[in-house]
DNA sequence: GCCAACGTTGGC
DNA sequence: GCCAACGTTGGC
């Protein structure tokens, strides 16, 4: 299977960007997720897909790649086996962070999850919307 | 801090 | 299985 792409999406306040690169290569669950929408696609994700990683609240942009290095497994944080979720390990920041803004702004990123249901936590991004953001971002894609 | 949009829950 | 009520999210 050709490598997938995805977006994480975090609060600042309860998971940053340094956060998640204090964990290294051993990476960190991303649970707590529980919408089913979102639980999907993680089941879905592979070991080395990449995903950005989004900040919703103040700063309202992607600041970083971030690689699946477990597929979907019980979230440690729920009795509830519904749950389940990826491990995910920090790659790269971004030398300049795309904001939502930008992003709504450019007429090739319209059709992105981001815009069109700002709420999903997680998301499936394209490869052609990966090119472009991390073009916007200062990084070449992978 | 407000509120619209959306997802989930629970009663019927 | 429908749908009203409720809670949460996240942009503004």
């Amino acid at each position: 299977m050709t490598k997938q792409y995805w977006l994480f999406k975090t609060e600042p306040s309860t998971w940053s960007w340094q956060d998640q690169v204090a964990k290294g290569d051993a990476g960190e669950e991303w649970d707590g997720v529980r919408n089913y929408q979102a639980r999907n696609f993680m089941r879905n994700m592979a070991v080395g897909d990449l995903g950005f990683f989004y900040l919703s609240q103040r700063d309202k942009a992607v600041v970083g790649i971030v690689e699946v290095i477990a597929e979907a497994h019980p979230d440690s944080t729920s009795e509830d086996d519904r749950w389940d979720c990826v491990d995910i390990k920090a790659i790269a920041p971004f030398p300049v962070h795309v904001t939502l803004d930008q992003i709504k702004a450019d007429g090739r990123l319209s059709d992105m999850v981001l815009v069109k249901n700002s709420r999903l936590s997680v998301q499936p991004v394209t490869e052609e919307e990966w090119r472009i953001v991390c073009a916007l971002g200062g990084v070449t894609a992978e």
